[in-house]
DNA sequence: GCGCGAATGTTATATTGTAACTTCATGGCC
DNA sequence: GGCCATGAAGTTACAATATAACATTCGCGC
């Protein structure tokens, strides 16, 4: 089937997930940086950087500035605490932040709610053929875009 | 191999296969399409739609404005003349437009170059992959990040 | 305390993308 | 020819996304 099934986490698991994962890379875990990945996880669906700002501005009782969360959004990246929906402009938590994946994500164009999905069998294809090409250190953005179950209908 | 081997156009013959199956579509072929056609076809990576705007200008010696070229980018999407590449935002010119593909971008982070792959069963993979999670209508966008073989030594 | 580096704050600006409304060109119709 | 309907493009304004440069703060080792 090439999908897994290992532990996913949520709420304050998803949270200590994320933290040991941050610390063990050397990086610290600041109250900005919960704060950020708290709003993170709470959106449903893939949120912008702008979005983000504005909830961490709303739980801090303060102004926070996009540009602040955008760092922190880029480190979380890096780190596989989060991944970026290009075709989307979002952002969305990871939600097993210890282990290491190219992961495809289903997006609605009606609603915005995205599924994520692990399939190694096509990612390692899609590298594959990058590979065939020349490309080195390849990053597979796989997304595909159209109708979820629930708003098909409309 | 999931290739495929049909023509492909370049140069005029390009621009007479875009403006066929333009009007075929029952879209006009005017002047200021064939202008942004001509600036998209000439980049030899991604261009952003401000980047076709200033060459349109150039072109045309007056100024063109990016809406402008926004709203013609979309009808060549629409239209399959051109791609939309994500993770760039930008858009590039597809050298048979007469064909449908889901297609595969393989995009340097260094230099920008892109290659574009057609392989059939790599996105009806993940085609399927949507449809078993319940979506319709998916529109798959696949483009690998990573260094081309001639950045990869840098 | 002092110096150092990482993290964050602050301000400014660049880039990408839409919206609303106007003007222009074309072609049918009387 | 004059008139209008339609689609294309022009114009202006603005929203949303992203980066750059520099200042400030904070914790830590010395």
């Amino acid at each position: 089937m090439g999908r897994h099934d290992h532990q996913l986490h949520e709420g304050e698991s998803l949270k200590a997930a994320a933290r040991e994962r941050l610390t063990r890379q050397g990086e610290q875990w600041t109250d900005m940086r919960a704060a950020v990945f708290d709003a993170l996880a709470a959106f449903d669906k893939p949120a912008s950087a702008y979005d983000i700002a504005e909830q961490v501005s709303k739980s801090q009782g303060r102004r926070v500035a996009a540009n602040s969360v955008y760092r922190i959004l880029d480190l979380f990246v890096a780190a596989n605490l989060a991944r970026r929906v290009e075709s989307a402009n979002a952002y969305i938590a990871n939600q097993h932040p210890a282990c290491l994946h190219d992961c495809i994500f289903l997006i609605c164009d009606n609603c915005g709610q995205t599924v994520h999905i692990d399939d190694d069998s096509l990612t390692s294809g899609v590298r594959a053929a990058a590979k065939t090409a020349g490309f080195s250190a390849p990053r597979p953005v796989i997304e595909v875009r159209g109708k979820c179950g629930e708003c098909e209908d409309n």
